[in-house]
DNA sequence: GCGACAG
DNA sequence: ATCTTGTCGC
């Protein structure tokens, strides 16, 4: 039966496979038995809803870039109910990131249409475990899927602050919550948690990428085309500047529903001025505004 | 035992 | 992630 009530905040984005979610109180066995689970669900193919060539921060309408966030100015401009079969826009990026209180985490996200901003939601959440190298969804997804369902839009596309493939046994916070809510995503990282870059990656141009293979820290995933050497993720530079502090470069993995070399286009094409992609810049920045409200 | 590790 | 002053440069 559909729903009664026009569109409730919380009513898209709701977890397709529940079963796959980041329970906490599982013993270190069983987090890692469900990460493989969680990897063999995982598609690292593209399968996506829109065309990644769409996806860009230029504003199409004025050419003007509305980041100062707040909703949609006349309210409901459509009826929104489903996902835009409709025009040539943009397609929706939704950008998340965590701030911290005490023992509760703030997660914020922040959608993109273009360049514009269409809806900034966030959740206090309280945390159950302490950040562990490679269980690090299970810390944190709970409190982004929290924030997730106060989402009215559907993205299209989810950009992690964290690996996607680019872990132990391939299912680091990007591809488990891609997956949890079969949903095209990406990770993020600003540092490299396991695998090999093919080149060495230090002081290079921007634009400049290097694919991130797989090591004998990463284990195979049966149903993947995998071996020892596949790429999991790309090293990309995305941001240099003409001085000194050297800037060292994102570590980009798909997460769900797209190659590496997608994953890695995608986030280039997101890139602005800064070194964090725009979306995971502003969901970063959003959480650290949303913070002060809760600090006691 | 040693090394190594997203946020 | 978080704790934090000043400092260099466009």
């Amino acid at each position: 039966m559909a729903r009664a009530v026009p569109a409730a905040a919380g009513s898209e984005m709701r977890p397709a496979r529940p079963d796959l979610a980041p329970r906490p109180g599982l013993s270190r066995d069983e987090m890692e038995s469900l990460q493989r689970r969680v990897a063999e669900a995982a598609v690292f193919e593209d399968d996506l809803p829109f065309d990644p060539t769409r996806v860009s921060l230029d504003t199409p309408e004025t050419g003007n870039q509305t980041l100062t966030g707040a909703v949609a100015p006349g309210g409901d401009t459509d009826t929104d109910g489903d996902a835009d079969t409709d025009t040539n826009s943009p397609p929706l990026v939704a950008g998340i990131d965590q701030s911290f209180l005490d023992d509760r985490a703030l997660s914020a996200v922040v959608v993109l249409r273009g360049g514009e901003v269409v809806e900034r939601v966030h959740a206090v959440s309280d945390l159950d475990l302490p950040y562990i190298p490679g269980l690090l969804s299970f810390r944190e997804g709970g409190p982004i899927l929290d924030a997730l369902a106060e989402l009215d839009c559907d993205p299209d596309l989810l950009v992690f602050d964290g690996s996607g493939r680019i872990h132990f046994r391939q299912a680091g916070l990007a591809t488990h919550l891609g997956v949890v809510c079969d949903a095209p995503s990406i990770g993020v990282a600003k540092s490299l948690l396991c695998g090999t870059p093919d080149e060495d990656v230090d002081g290079r141009p921007e634009g400049w990428r290097t694919p991130i293979r797989a090591d004998d820290s990463v284990d195979p995933v049966g149903g993947h085309p995998d071996g020892p050497e596949t790429t999991i993720g790309y090293a990309f530079q995305s941001r240099q500047y003409d001085s000194r502090p050297i800037v060292n470069p994102l570590y980009v993995s798909p997460g769900h529903r797209l190659s590496a070399a997608t994953a890695v286009d995608l986030v280039s094409r997101l890139s602005g001025s800064y070194k964090l992609p725009e979306p995971t810049r502003l969901a970063d920045a959003y959480a650290d505004e949303a913070k002060a409200q809760y600090e006691d």
